[in-house]
RNA sequence: GCCCGGGUGGCGGAAUUGGUGUACGCAGCGGACUUAAAAUCCGUAGCCGGUAACACGGCUUGUGGGUUCGACUCCCACCCCGGGCACCA
């Protein structure tokens, strides 16, 4: 019989979907159609994968590998016993999703359902084992009314809050958008270059978190390069606040530094263009107009991105001083373009000990004064006539302060920090480069905000939190807002959405005074929707009676953290760090017993193709259908997976599906063939001991290959137990055909399922049959070949060496070889070296 | 500039973690079947030299050095590719 896949597929598939082979169970009800299918009820395993956005032309192969990289995974955790979970759905409320729909001339609303019908129908194609009863999509009210009611919990903790600040604006998306979202100075998603601009908006106080999201990352079972990004992220910086105050003038100030230990070496104050500071420094003074001129194009050029090169500085002397905060005199005070408004404290003490500090001091004549020698004495003599900038060398020679004097740079840094607190000049902080979550957007499809805001109210200083008068959230009983199906639904570009234009939509009741009040008009940040969606998946059908909250409790305490999560390397910073930070607060409000949502992560690697990138501008983009239409799900996913580790990426090159399509075609025929009467059950055969060795030698690395995501070597393993199998098909008995068929389940799920119910006569799926174990004992080998090699240089094996061979008996043996005495002639070896099992060195 | 990965045949990639470098597959070559092709099967295969053919010898894991009986693997220096961060004081 020629096997035929698509039609097997179709089978199969509505198969599985009838016994709801892969729908784990959440409450006892559910239990009980387990029992019917013949599936044990294992230990819970959420197996995730990062939901897809239904932005473009349909699923990416890249995606497809991963998800199918995923699925196998699971599917050795299911037929290893667990009760896997492996949920699918559709991240499509927001700007990706919109943008999609402004290019195409659709309505996101309509596009949506479109895209939807696309997507689910190519995912139930690859031969996921998906639990389709929890799907879910962002943009579904039964959805977004959650994220809202997120929302309004973070509120009323306090961890939401509204601001007018300098905010990235990207004036082709016409949003804001977060700082994580601006990449190189440019928005992540279209590449304008992102202005600043001042906006009111609304922010999550991540920063609250930032200890803790940096600190449990130590105990995360995640790949060690998005622990490193979101460290960097994070980036905490450990230092002192200097009290420092303007001279003259009734101006307290704190000065950050992380590097204090040459503190005393400061001579100048530099300030960003950007603070408010400067305006009070210079009023009234003769270098108001040329300080407040020149801050201006400072503050222009910068929001420009022409500062580039770190040489590249502006500056300008206000007239002010600081007061002489080291008994070493008055600091005079400039206003520098390289000052980070937004880190420490947008004010820098400066010194002869940095590199920036050191070119700008020589740039406007500012005087230096090193306090730090290198041990050369030339060296030194050139640092004490300012030729170079000598900076943080641990075997750096201190000589100021006094105290510190002949010790080193690298080993005084907790002395100086104790010293300086001691003194009263400055008191140990940290500070982290982690900013606030901006999460308000000014565009259409989204989220509504949940919040209200009431003039009267705010007018008589009333509001839900007194810094933010007038703000209420809507009462969760009133959930969700809706998103108004509208015409125009097109980004303003005067920052706000265009919600703010739609009347029936603002206009509302105050929920405190009853009043005429006023709805948020702008939405959520998609990263939103993201934040949370795991928590949502194994919860989605249980009906609430009550508005309580989003999820089960009692599901959630089974099934969550997330056992094992996989996705995409470039959410190392967005997705994965916002689903932590929202995950905490949770915790803490007593709505979740664990802090971090996903206890393993791994990143998978890119997909080429021939070689090269793929986008959309080479037009070398893959869609996946046509190749599945093709050759199958089997042949595909095996392909996928067979190409390189899941987490190194690899090569999409069309000529490599030949050769698993010959693999599965191979063993299709050799299972026609098994079920022929001569080879019915002869595991008496002694001649079958060999195979038997092979087949459990294969178990133990098929399970410990996919275990690490190594499908590649894995597959590889299959071909050779395959080989063997051709080779000797006259040992081969029905329980060798039958593991190789279970070990080939989870990457070829259809045609193991035609064989496994077909000839091999089960009744129910072998995706819930247990997995081969192997037996230590037959893996054993009691003899091996013996590598001889003279200096190192292999010349000689020998077969069959017993491996209880001594080191006596091995060298006599090696020696004993005719081609090693040849190559002796005659001479006496130094030196043998015997690795036992292994190899044989002989030195002469 | 700093921090991570990575560099192995014509190609994707293996290598028991210091012990036979190139498993498995693709492409190639030779052969069988066929009128022929496709498909399938068998064999072959790092490079250079050597031989009528074997035999055999030399070289080879980005480059150069080191440690070792033995290095793709460990150490030092450098080059290239991919990714992350970046006037963060």
């Amino acid at each position: 019989m020629k096997y035929d896949f698509s039609k097997i597929e179709k089978k199969w598939r509505s198969a599985w979907e009838k016994e709801r082979v892969y729908e784990p169970s959440f409450s006892e009800s559910s239990v009980n159609t387990k029992v019917l299918t013949g599936r044990s009820e294992g230990k819970p395993f959420y197996n995730l994968m990062m939901f897809p956005y239904p932005s473009a032309e349909g699923l990416h192969i890249g995606g497809v590998r991963t998800f199918t990289g995923v699925d196998i995974y699971g599917r050795l955790k299911r037929m290893q016993g667990n009760d896997v979970f492996e949920p699918m759905g559709l991240d499509g409320f927001g700007i990706h999703s919109e943008n999609y729909a402004l290019k195409i001339g659709a309505h996101p609303m309509a596009q949506a359902k479109v895209s939807e019908k696309r997507f689910y129908k190519q995912l139930a194609s690859i031969g996921n084992g998906f639990a389709w009863d929890e799907k879910l999509e962002t943009y579904d009210p039964a959805y977004y009314q959650w994220t809202q009611w997120i929302f309004i919990q973070l509120w009323k903790k306090g961890l939401a809050y509204r601001k007018k600040q300098p905010v990235n604006w990207c004036p082709s998306c016409k949003t804001v958008l977060a700082n994580e979202q601006v990449v190189d100075g440019k928005c992540e998603r279209c590449n304008s270059v992102a202005e600043k601009r001042d906006l009111e908006q609304w922010f999550f106080k991540t920063t609250e978190y930032a200890e803790r999201l940096l600190k449990n990352l130590d105990t995360l079972d995640w790949s060690e390069k998005i622990k490193i990004a979101q460290r960097n992220w994070i980036g905490k910086s450990e230092g002192v606040n200097i009290h420092s105050r303007v001279k003259d003038l009734d101006i307290k100030f704190e000065v950050f530094d992380s590097v204090p230990q040459t503190f005393m070496a400061q001579t100048f104050t530099v300030i960003a263009p950007e603070h408010p500071m400067i305006a009070e420094l210079v009023k009234g003074t003769k270098f108001e107009k040329s300080v407040m001129h020149a801050v201006e194009v400072m503050k222009k050029k910068k929001s420009n991105g022409v500062y580039k090169e770190e040489s590249d500085f502006d500056g300008i002397f206000t007239g002010r001083y600081v007061d002489n905060p080291f008994g070493t005199g008055d600091l005079p005070i400039w206003v520098a373009s390289f000052v980070v408004m937004e880190y420490g404290t947008g004010i820098v003490h400066c010194s002869a000990h940095d590199e920036r500090d050191f070119i700008f001091a020589k740039k406007f004549n500012i005087p230096l004064r090193p306090v730090m020698f290198p041990n050369d004495k030339a060296l030194a003599e050139k640092v004490r006539n300012l030729e170079f900038a000598y900076c943080k060398d641990p075997e750096g020679i201190m000589d100021q302060p006094k105290e510190f004097s002949g010790r080193k740079w690298g080993e005084v840094r907790n002395d100086v920090i104790a010293f300086m607190e001691r003194k009263g000049i400055a008191k140990r902080t940290v500070y982290f480069r982690l900013r606030d979550w901006l999460i308000s957007r000014q565009r259409y499809w989204g989220p509504p905000i949940p919040m209200i805001f009431c003039e009267a109210c705010a007018k008589e200083g009333r509001g839900e939190r007194k810094e933010m008068r007038g703000w209420y959230a809507v009462p969760e009983e009133d959930l969700p807002v809706k998103l108004p199906n509208v015409k125009n639904f097109h980004p303003m570009g005067t920052g706000s959405s265009p919600l703010a234009s739609i009347k029936t939509f603002y206009k509302t009741t105050c929920p405190n005074c009853q009043g005429e009040a006023r709805r948020e008009t702008d939405v959520s940040d998609t990263f939103l929707d993201s934040a949370w969606y795991f928590l949502r998946y194994p919860s989605v059908n249980t009906k609430n009676s009550k508005f309580e909250i989003p999820w089960n409790q009692e599901i959630t305490q089974r099934w969550l953290p997330v056992h094992s999560y996989i996705g995409g390397a470039e959410h190392s910073v967005l997705h994965l760090l916002y689903s932590r930070f929202v995950t905490m607060a949770l915790h803490d409000m007593k709505l979740l017993n664990f802090e971090e949502p996903f206890a393993k992560f791994r990143a998978h690697g890119l997909i080429t193709k021939d070689g090269a990138k793929m986008s959309k501008s080479k037009g070398n983009v893959i869609t996946p259908d046509e190749y599945f239409e093709k050759f199958g799900a089997d042949v595909m996913r095996m392909y996928l997976a067979f190409m390189a580790p899941l987490d190194q990426g690899g090569d999409f090159r069309e000529a490599g599906i030949l050769g698993l399509e010959r693999f599965l075609k191979r063993v299709w025929n050799l299972g026609q063939k098994v079920q022929s009467p001569k080879l019915k059950d002869q595991s008496n055969n002694l001649k079958s001991e060999n195979l038997e060795m092979a087949v459990h030698k294969t178990i133990k690395k098929v399970a410990e290959d996919i275990e690490n995501l190594h499908y590649n070597t894995a597959i590889s393993a299959l071909m050779i137990l395959l080989n063997e199998f051709e080779k000797h098909p006259s040992s081969l008995t029905l329980s060798h055909w039958s593991v190789l068929v279970r070990l080939l389940a989870p990457f070829a799920p259809f045609m193991t399922e035609e064989i496994w119910r077909g000839a091999l006569g089960s009744k129910t799926s072998i995706h819930i049959a247990s997995w081969p174990e192997y037996d230590p004992e037959k893996i054993k080998d009691d003899t091996f070949t013996l590598v001889i090699q003279v200096n190192g240089k292999v010349r000689h094996t020998v077969e069959g060496v017993a491996v209880a061979i001594s080191e006596e008996e091995v060298s006599a043996l090696a020696l004993s070889c005719e081609r090693i005495r040849e190559l002796l002639d005659g001479k006496t070896p130094q030196r043998m070296v015997y690795i036992r099992g292994r190899i044989v060195n002989i030195v002469i």
